[in-house]
DNA sequence: CTTGGCACTCGGTCGTCTGGAGTGCCAGGC
DNA sequence: GCCTGGCACTCCAGACGACCGAGTGCCAAG
């Protein structure tokens, strides 16, 4: 079929512009495929494709380029995600098994991911609001200060100084305590807050108000959705970008140094976990529509609490990132849920 | 003096060479600055100042350029710190007020210097080791799992999932709690091995197996150093550095992804708290060797808990980014230790 | 010690030229 | 109807050379 050999064509020039980062022309690309038409052909073929805005001349007598929408006929219909090599699963198991703590973990798989790809690795925290609260901890620190320490059960711990105006004794932290521990533990972050609603009540005038502070605080705590923290590695990576570092790469810089941007990044793709690959101008991110964003999200148990990804020029390749972002990302949701 | 004289060309040339990143030669310094003698006068010092090492020229015909020891020079006897402005100081304030936990004081820390220099900054989380143990809390989690979470004055939170191997009762983990938290509270971390040291032999048999793993993370949290943090912001400012991407970035920022260099660089200038300017070559970590770095140590109290500063080129601004450094060094102290 | 003058060096820029890669189109063949 | 070889055309990239200007070092005179 013509329309077959087409799209051939189109996936050849997306592999040979992905491996040699140049225009790619009808003759070298005979040469590299054996693709049994002659030069002239392709041409034709390739002026068609072009027709169709899949891929396009950077000038006259250049090569052909794909455009993001050639990359993304690509994705969907011409490439298969890669699997790892064994080597490179040992790797990882090897790698993330020494984790020895939520952050750890974190760190861990950002890096590692960043390495596999030769690209930027984002990794989101498992989000706080879909999980439960394992533990609650008053530390009373000053005559007026406590400590609010929230342990939830995806291993992230969060703390909180309270400065309530009235002095807090040592009996009153106690009391608070136990009231607070029998109501939240056990519960999803999203219902502490009615759990708790009528706790201040409890309390008479004297202590009353410097129990409003803290649960204030706790509150505060659970809901503040901001507080979903994004890691990052590998920024040294984007020396892959090209040369002209004002133009390309400060810009991604820039982006990616904001964590609402990462987080946005990152949440632009609530699919689940189901591979997301953005591709260029898809990309909602001013500053990063000259790069793909490749997201999948990972799970403790069987429930999705967070993305991972990579952010990469969108000459990329494909089929290896995608492969790369599922098997960390299925990794980290092992070690996730092992470590419950 | 004539020997006066060559030192004020010497900071004209740095001065200049900061200003407009290009070599300056004997006319336009006379322009420039009122220095009251003729060009051919300056080329002589020129000479001098270049046989002593201080200034170099990239090329016969082009105009020179300060060596590192030229900055050295400058920085120690030709320049003062330059304080902030009143607007410069206040905003610094009103940035700093908000933070809500030591995470947050760090992180809007780190990324006011690096805003207010325009280079990249760094800040190290307070040192574990010098500070104490506010509170110490086990939180069972499965039979035979233990969350050990650890509190320190600065306001730091360290958490290690314990799996001993036998199951450990919730009888058990409340006495090791009372035990412990008698035993560590206010101790100051260095000394928390010693007076733990006895408790696994308190308990018996049966028991003793999972009290050992406790303690035994217990003091491994304590004591590892690695754990030591360092948080970094405006990697975007690197596009001052220079056009030539891989020849000077990349090496910049694989550097700076490293933790353990990171460390190395706050940590080569355990000076206390006064600046420290490590210039060019003077650096001891490779790929930083076209770098200055400045650092500064913070306090919390009247103790120095921890290093701050920024890594700029060296062609950077050195009194202003001495005053900027000094300035969110003396608010960050403040806070902690207000705070407290 | 300073200064003006002068010859010299050398990097950057501009215009020109040329080679090569690539294209589009056309006519002929299967 | 599709493929193919041929051919004219376009245009980028690199090489070459000339020129300009900024800057220097040195020297002799003030």
């Amino acid at each position: 079929m013509v329309e077959d050999r087409r799209l051939s064509v189109l996936r050849a020039i997306v592999e040979d512009y992905v491996a040699t980062h140049e225009p790619v022309g009808s003759r070298s690309l005979v040469e590299r495929h054996s693709l049994g038409v002659s030069p002239a052909t392709i041409r034709n073929d390739m002026a068609a494709l072009e027709d169709e805005g899949l891929i396009a001349q950077p000038h006259t007598s250049a090569g052909r380029v794909p455009t993001d929408q050639g990359y993304r006929v690509f994705v969907d219909r011409l490439s298969q995600v890669k699997p790892l090599s064994g080597a490179e699963k040992r790797a990882i198991g090897s790698f993330l098994d020494g984790a020895v703590d939520l952050d750890d973990v974190m760190r861990r798989s950002v890096k590692l991911l960043s390495q596999l790809t030769k690209q930027v690795a984002l990794i989101q925290y498992p989000s706080l609001t879909r999980s439960t609260v394992r533990h609650l901890e008053l530390v009373g620190l000053a005559p007026t200060r406590v400590l609010l320490v929230l342990i939830a059960d995806t291993g992230r711990v969060e703390q909180r100084i309270v400065d309530a105006s009235a002095p807090i004794s040592d009996d009153l932290i106690g009391r608070l305590r136990a009231r607070l521990l029998e109501r939240v533990v056990g519960v999803r972050l999203v219902d502490v807050a009615g759990k708790v609603a009528d706790v201040v009540e409890q309390f008479e005038a004297p202590e009353r108000s410097a129990v409003a502070a803290i649960v204030a605080t706790l509150l505060e705590t659970v809901v503040e959705r901001h507080e979903e923290r994004v890691m990052l590695a590998g920024t040294a990576n984007l020396a892959a970008f090209g040369e002209d570092f004002n133009g390309a790469v400060r810009p991604v810089l820039e982006a990616l140094e904001e964590q609402m941007v990462l987080l946005r990044l990152l949440g632009e793709s609530r699919s689940g976990d189901v591979l997301s690959v953005r591709i260029g101008h898809e990309n909602e991110v001013e500053g990063l529509s000259a790069t793909s964003v490749v997201t999948v999200g990972y799970s403790r148990g069987d429930e999705v609490v967070a993305q991972l990804g990579v952010v990469g020029p969108t000459r990329m390749d494909y089929p290896g990132t995608m492969g790369s972002v599922r098997a960390v990302a299925r990794y980290v949701g092992r070690i996730l849920t092992e470590q419950q």
